[in-house]
DNA sequence: TAAATTCATCGCAATATTACGATCAATTTT
DNA sequence: AAAATTGATCGTAATATTGCGATGAATTTA
């Protein structure tokens, strides 16, 4: 075994666990602090930002589209990246119910 | 290769994806919310309030323990976990501030 | 003391993630 | 048209995660 047990849980555990992973990794973290300081539609200058080779970053950049948090757009020879407004209102709610919860013993 | 590389970023950085992390896996925001519900210092009867085998709720502990959300204080021959209040006000800090930054394309 | 409870840890297997170089298709530039 | 740029995808390899049963150490209960 070793493969998630997504059926035990509800659509909104599943949903706000696929989100967090989605920021998981320092470089996606990178990637998306990119995109909040250049909030206008930047392109390919994202590999430069982060250390590492460009498939690389072109893989993380796929499991931040798949996770929903950004969408790109073809644009000539390059690709646009930004964030998806949605998707981030999305994520400001969930988590921000999940870290408001009054806790604690 | 294969091993995430810390080192090419920020403490910052790696302590957010370090704590996304954390939440990143159903089972784990299941446990969390039940810590919430159960605001009173709670015994391992966190094991039924999760579906899966008691070896692996322990992992996933172990996990929230290692990223400091929580830990857990002897107590006879059970274990009494609470959140961390000092990792909770963190958590919330980093990734309030995170999410609040003006964005979007 | 013997049996039961509680929970961590070990060993194992399956799958996922991370990372890179190489390559490919598409578009620009020369 | 030829060369260069851009960015996705493939192949490969190392490591991490997920999950379970079995076992073990400690404590409680009988």
């Amino acid at each position: 075994m070793g493969a998630s047990k997504k059926i035990l849980f509800t659509p909104q555990q599943n949903r706000l666990a696929e989100l967090a992973k989605a920021l998981a990794h320092p470089a996606r973290i990178a990637i998306l602090e990119h995109l909040f300081r250049v909030n206008d539609c930047v392109c390919g200058d994202i590999v430069e930002a982060v250390p590492l080779a460009q498939s690389t970053v072109s893989q993380h950049l796929n499991e931040l589209k798949k996770a929903g948090l950004i969408h790109g757009e073809i644009e000539g020879a390059k690709v646009c990246y930004a964030l998806d407004p949605k998707a981030w209102a999305d994520i400001k709610i969930l988590l921000g119910r999940f870290l408001e919860t009054p806790n604690c013993c």
